[in-house]
DNA sequence: GGGTAATATGTTACGGGTAACGGAAACTCC
DNA sequence: GGAGTTTCCGTTACCCGTAACATATTACCC
């Protein structure tokens, strides 16, 4: 055998069955426009070849992929692994192929992306950011496919937004932190990003309301348990009389709790602590986190849901979709 | 306006120079061959029309798209979120699209995903499993695609094999929890999958070995800490006098811990505990986290590596590459 | 049995980049 | 100034599945 293997094509079939490509594709797709003495010779010719069907000819001619991109920042982050659970739960059994990239929350490189996964012909756009380079608003537009940006439901849409009020959801939580008790509060954010200043407002918003004076630590790496030991320290440090911690992510709030632990500081008595999003282990731990609960399923299904739709030809049913969020006090606050 | 709008092609972009679109497509792949004159006009011509590249074209005619499928169980599993960040920090410097898919532990999920990635011509493909349908076994062949199976060593490959012997360090983890006197060691095991077998195979192996019973209980859910803590109940229930648990997962493991702390029963005194893979979390919180660490982003870099380089023409260089495991003791066993 | 309808298969063309080849113009050198 | 070389751009063909159209065959009806 020194033929080297090329993968079967429609005619390879074909060939072996003694009629056209096109009754072979025919049978693949509308069995019934084909007489039933057919039927089994050409299964057999399929399976023996072992053909895999191709889109790329398809994709080619008809421009359609029956893929949609999903652009996330960082795919470590707990946050999208469940947005892109729920997406898939619905593009799944519609036949739709999820393309996954991330950018690293910079700039450069979302742009970069979406490049690649147009140069693929995905079919849609799912967007992580409400802001966006210019060059990308324009390719999205002369690339022409339905685009839906996630996790913000405040800032100007491209076409579609679905997401929630990040503003709101960080001035509720500081005030049930300030109505427990917790007035020296820091807020710990990590990679810096767009929805990252918007929740900074909300925690600035209502330290103000109540004449408390904000301060925030930052780190440019991504936030982890770790991460949030640090910062704990050095927020010690910097505000040694603190008596609340918010974090722009459960597990800094953890990682900060477990210092915490480590230097015999009680939680909630001495130090309140309060993180964001509302993960499976915010509500396991002891005590359990006080967290933002955020949406995370139901945007990626109702993104999946509304980008289908488009892709269907029906209009863009809403341009702002507004999620709510839930507040839970857990059992790392005072009560 | 009522033309709609469609994304501009080397054609229109060539129209509007005056030239054919052979010499723009030369201009984005070799501009040296193009002459200085034209190199203005062109990206005039690109910027203007917005020209985005069209990847597909050249995927039917040469047969390669520059993109690899990469094949997990699960994406909210940690683990693989390393395994494909390691995997990325290869692949994307060097211009390969990851195709991502996902099959939730099912065979027949992972039959159709394989599928639909060859369908889309990828170059490669990168599988999370060691355990095979016939089918696919014969869908990769026929493809003619080089293949790469991660996180087990020790079962023969297709082609090649990256990962470690998950039933050694299940045993080394055993024998430690055994030498720091834990003996009616309970295993827990989320959805069954080959390596989960593998993984109680060593466990049992060492109980056998210091005459100690084994038993291990399972769910058929994803892990999760909520998943931990109701199997330590369950575990209590069927074997009261257990002293130490020993998870699949480091997130089992933490959440056994949790419901241990809400029963006020001492960790590690009356209970010892160890997970698996060693997560950030596992490092961070109190007390530390015994486990077993696993080179996740290291598989995933080296079989980045491997394949890029089979893609290059070189042939299979190890095919079966055993990685090292390292055991951590953390603070949840006894001294 | 002649005509219409229904069914089954074949034929043609298309999509958009790029490899391979061809040819014209410009340049080089003695 | 003529032969060889280089530079630059154009032409052609190809990849493969499918929509649209054409044709062949059978079915049906009075």
């Amino acid at each position: 055998m020194t033929t080297k293997k090329k993968r079967p094509t429609l005619q390879d079939v074909a060939d072996r069955v003694g009629i056209t490509k096109m009754t072979v594709s025919r049978y693949l797709k509308k069995p019934e426009q084909v007489s039933v003495a057919l039927h089994e010779k050409i299964q057999s010719a399929l399976d023996e070849l072992g053909y895999i069907p191709n889109k790329v000819p398809d994709m080619l001619s008809s421009a359609k992929s029956h893929a949609i991109g999903v652009l996330v920042p960082s795919l470590t982050n707990q946050v999208f692994s469940e947005v892109i659970r729920g997406f898939e739960s619905v593009t799944e059994p519609a036949g739709y192929q999820t393309m996954l990239a991330h950018y690293g929350y910079s700039q450069s490189a979302e742009e970069a992306r979406i490049a690649t996964l147009l140069g693929y012909n995905v079919d849609g756009l799912i967007l992580s950011e409400s802001v966006h380079t210019e060059r990308v608003r324009r390719m999205i537009k002369t690339a022409g496919v339905p685009v839906i940006e996630l996790m913000d439901s405040v800032s100007p849409a491209i076409e579609q937004a679905i997401g929630f009020d990040n503003s709101a959801a960080a001035l509720a939580m500081t005030e049930l932190m300030i109505s427990r008790g917790h007035h020296h509060i820091v807020y710990f954010a990590a990679r810096m990003d767009a929805r990252t200043r918007l929740k900074i407002k909300g925690y600035e918003q209502a330290m103000h309301k109540h004449h408390l004076e904000p301060f925030s630590l930052q780190t440019e790496e991504a936030s982890s348990f770790t991460r949030g030991a640090l910062l704990l320290r050095q927020a010690l440090q910097q505000r040694p009389s603190l008596d609340g911690i918010f974090c722009t992510n459960d597990d800094l709030a953890i990682g900060a709790f477990y210092e915490c632990q480590r230097q015999g500081i009680p939680v909630p008595e001495q130090i309140g602590i309060a993180g964001f999003h509302g993960h499976d282990i915010s509500g396991a731990m002891v005590p359990r986190l006080a967290t933002v609960v955020t949406p995370r399923e139901e945007m990626g299904r109702l993104a999946a849901e509304n980008l289908l739709a488009r892709l269907q030809g029906s209009p863009i049913a809403r341009q702002i979709i507004d999620l709510p969020f839930r507040l839970e006090a857990g059992e790392s606050l005072r009560r």
